[in-house]
DNA sequence: GTGTATCGGATACAGTCGTACCACAACAGC
DNA sequence: GCTGTTGTGGTACGACTGTATCCGATACAC
C-alpha cells in the first residue's frame, strides 16, 4: 500500500460522492461515513484528505462550482451562433437542468442551498455579494440594438433571477423543460425585436 | 396545573419558536430541545402536542402557509388603488422581504427550501403542481389594456419566478429593497405602457 | 368530596454523529 | 539496511439526537 498519491485527484474523486449523496438524499444525509462508503473508502481516508467535516462540504461544492464555470465557458465558446441573442439564450439555458450534468450541479446546489446561511464559509462560495452573471448579461444586451426603453440592467436582473428559479422548478416537477424554453424564447423574442 | 388548555392555540405558539430558530439558524438547529427551550416549555410538552418530530415541522411550516395566504389577501383587499396595475405590484411585493412578518417568512422558507425534497409531507406543503399564483397574475393580466404580442401566461411566469429569486437576493444583501422596487416598476412599466 | 382524564416534568434509551487515537504497511532518502 | 514520512485501517469517545417511559399534579365531572 501507500505508495505515493495526487491528493487533488483523490479529493475530487471524494467529493463526486458527496455530489450523489446530497443529490439524492440531500445534504443531512451527507455523514462523514456515508461518503466514505459511496465513495468506496474508508471513513478514515475520508478525514485523512479532508480533515473535517466542513473542509469536506466547502472543497466539494467549491469543485462543483469550478466545473460548471468551465463547462459554461465551453458551452458558449462551441456554438456556432455568435450572435448576442445565441450567447444570450446559451447563457440562460445553463442555469437549467437540460442533461444529467446540469441536473446534478442543480440538486446539488439546491441541497446546499439552506446550509449557506448559517455557514459563512459555504456562503462565501456559494453566493457573492457581486453580480457576475448580471453584470455579463447587462454588458451583452448593451451591445445588441435592442427596443427603445429597454433598461438592459432591469432586465438582466430579472432573467437571471427568474431563469434560476424556473430551473428549479423543472426539478420540482412544476414545469416541464420545453414549458420553460418557450418562456425563454418568448423574452428574448420580446427583447430582440427589430 | 392542567387546566384546560387550547391545544391548537398551544401548537401555534409552539410553530412560532420553530420559526424563530429556522430563520436565524437554520432547520438542521431545530431539534426538539432547542424547540422547547425556545418556547419556554419542557421537551416532553414538544412531544405531548407534536407526537413526533416530523409533524413539529409539517405543522409549523403550514401554520405559515396559512398566515402568508391570510397577509398576501388582506394586503391586496386593503389597498385602495384597485387598478390591475396596483393588484399586481401588490402579489408582487408579496413575494420580497419588505417587512419584519415577510423577512422571517422567507427566512422560514429557506430553512425548509432543502429539506423538501427529501421529505414528501413536507413537499406537499410546500411545493404544489400546481402554480396558483402564476394563474392569478396571468388572470389578472388578461384583464388589463396590454400591448400587442404579449403573452400574459410567459410574463407571469417569469415574473413570478423572478421576484421570488430577487426576494431571496434581498435576503443574502446581493441586491436593496429599492434596487428590486426599481426593477419591479420598470417592469411594470414596460408591461402597461399604453 | 372524590375519581379520572388531561397536562406536564424528569429522565432513560438506543442510535448516529464528528473527531481522535493507535497501529501498521509501503515507500523515500540516506 | 535503516529511518522517518506518508497512506490506510480499525475503533473508541463524548456529544447530541428523537423517542419512550415513569410518575406527579391539576381541574373538572359526577
Amino acid at each position: 500500500m501507500a505508495r505515493r498519491v495526487d491528493h487533488e485527484q483523490r479529493r475530487r474523486e471524494i467529493a463526486t460522492a458527496v455530489w450523489r449523496i446530497a443529490a439524492e438524499r440531500g445534504l443531512d444525509s451527507v455523514s462523514m461515513r456515508e461518503v466514505a462508503a459511496e465513495a468506496g473508502v474508508s471513513l478514515r481516508l475520508v478525514q485523512y484528505y479532508f480533515e473535517t467535516k466542513h473542509n469536506l462540504l466547502v472543497l466539494s461544492l467549491r469543485y462543483l462550482h469550478e466545473r460548471g464555470e468551465q463547462r459554461a465557458q465551453a458551452r458558449i465558446a462551441a456554438q456556432v451562433d455568435q450572435s448576442v441573442r445565441g450567447v444570450v439564450r446559451t447563457l440562460l439555458t445553463e442555469l437549467l437542468p437540460l442533461d444529467a450534468e446540469r441536473e446534478l450541479s442543480l440538486r446539488v446546489h439546491r441541497a446546499y442551498f439552506s446550509r449557506t446561511h448559517s455557514d459563512p464559509a459555504l456562503a462565501k462560495v456559494f453566493l457573492h455579494t457581486e453580480t457576475p452573471i448580471e453584470d455579463l448579461l447587462t454588458s451583452l444586451l448593451r451591445r445588441a440594438a435592442l427596443p427603445p426603453g429597454v433598461q438592459p440592467r432591469q432586465e438582466a436582473n430579472l432573467l437571471v433571477a427568474g431563469f434560476t428559479g424556473l430551473g428549479l422548478d423543472i426539478l420540482h416537477g412544476r414545469f416541464t423543460p420545453p414549458e420553460v424554453l418557450a418562456t425563454l424564447d418568448y423574452h428574448l423574442a420580446r427583447l430582440f425585436q427589430a
